[in-house]
DNA sequence: TTAGAGTCTTGATAAAGATCAAGCGAGGAA
DNA sequence: TTCCTCGCTTGATCTTTATCAAGACTCTAA
């Protein structure tokens, strides 16, 4: 490991409450690989053996069924995933696959799962993170059941939108084909989506998007912080 | 309380291995409550004051936006709901309303919290409670945005049907609209789908189903252990 | 620099699903 | 009982979304 790493990784919430002894026990176990782009890091169905902490680069979370795929989430760094199937020691539900170069680091979920039991200050911490996360994946479903794929798409932007500081401009930082595929879309319809969204302040070109009229965008969108506040 | 009742509360796994006095504490503050039907316990949005149990009768977890309603849940006795808001002191992000005459305990939130840190037992069930909560959601959301209305009603049935001991038939519990809701159709697509799958081997007569060949029609329905397995 | 592969866009068409309207039937209240 | 409401079903129609096909564009590697 890289120096200075270890130490964002101990910021994380996730680790900031551990013991000393138990962090250092925990990640003297670890695994830091560098992985190419494409590469499939994880497979749904397989044991969880590794709780994976993403350093660098920026991982795909997708599902499968009957050769038929969608994009769950994207991972930036730094940040963990699959950590409930860690803690429940079964199968993962879902796939990962790096998206660009990427260093990861891979905790073996043994380790994870003995230090939870041992360590109250980990305990809480993953309660935090659990909770976060499921809040977060039942406001994705509020977003797919009760809106059309223009209404998820312009709730989407204004996100992002603000996520970026509320400039009226920012990057889509993935292809979109994946977004279209993250907001239950095929690309043509993505397509078609933007160009609906052009009547209400939207621009996008490449992967620049300009909002020029953001009232009249969110009076269309009706975003609510309890589909589209992530920290809520 | 009833007496017995606070034994079987005492059993579920979130309370299981909680220290004695604590969890003596945590029901001395609690509410019991009788509710008529369609009564609304919870407004989403709404700070997450208690912990609810149901005890007796049935209750649905629903969202809204812009005039539009979906059923997420429905919760049969005994078991919690809405654990994820109350860990984080956040709003509701689903409503709830009895569907038949319910008998709820309410507990403080501010207690549930209070004793979470402090007591390891009742840390570790939270964990393992809600790892399961998110992965059964990322399950739905797999559901929804793998397979089409057909599929998901298709998958539905065996798994009732499995719960149900593979009998062959069984009573589907809840009004068809409300089934149709939580699968994501409306009321009318719903009676289109069940007449689809009556060439698989499905009979559905009022609220009695019966699976004629379930073989023919997990042919069609593909069903999956990533998808449709409660306890994976 | 060019060839090739993959992405993005657009149009035409098909499928899935929602909405609207009407009628049936079960269950509850007067 | 009778009336009324509400849930369920069915058909017709409309909207939304997916699929198929083709061309423009971008990026990369030889």
């Amino acid at each position: 490991m890289r120096p200075g790493e270890i130490d964002e990784i101990r910021k994380l919430p996730l680790f900031a409450a551990m013991l000393p002894e138990n962090f250092d026990a925990l990640f003297r176990g670890a695994y830091v690989q560098n992985f190419p782009p494409q590469i499939e890091l994880i497979r749904e169905g397989d044991p969880a053996d590794f709780l994976h902490v993403v350093l660098e680069g920026s991982v795909e979370l997708f599902a499968t069924w009957n050769n038929r795929e969608t994009t769950m989430a994207t991972v930036a760094p730094i940040a963990t995933f699959i950590l409930a199937a860690t803690i429940k020691n079964g199968p993962y539900l879902m796939s990962a696959r790096t998206l660009e170069k990427a260093r990861v680091i891979l905790l073996p979920s043994a380790d994870v799962r003995k230090t939870f039991t041992t360590d109250p200050g980990f305990a809480q911490a993953i309660i935090l993170d659990l909770a976060q996360c499921y809040r977060s994946v039942v406001k994705s479903h509020k977003d797919l059941k009760l809106r059309t794929s223009v209404e998820r798409l312009a709730n989407y932007l204004l996100r992002k939108d603000h996520q970026a500081g509320e400039q009226g401009h920012f990057d889509l930082k993935i292809e979109k084909r994946r977004l279209a595929s993250y907001l239950g879309m095929t690309a043509e319809n993505l397509s078609r989506a933007i160009r609906t969204l052009n009547g209400y302040g939207v621009e996008i070109e490449g992967s620049q998007v300009r909002i020029t009229d953001r009232k009249d965008l969110a009076a269309f969108a009706k975003p609510t912080p309890l589909i589209d506040d992530p920290k809520c």
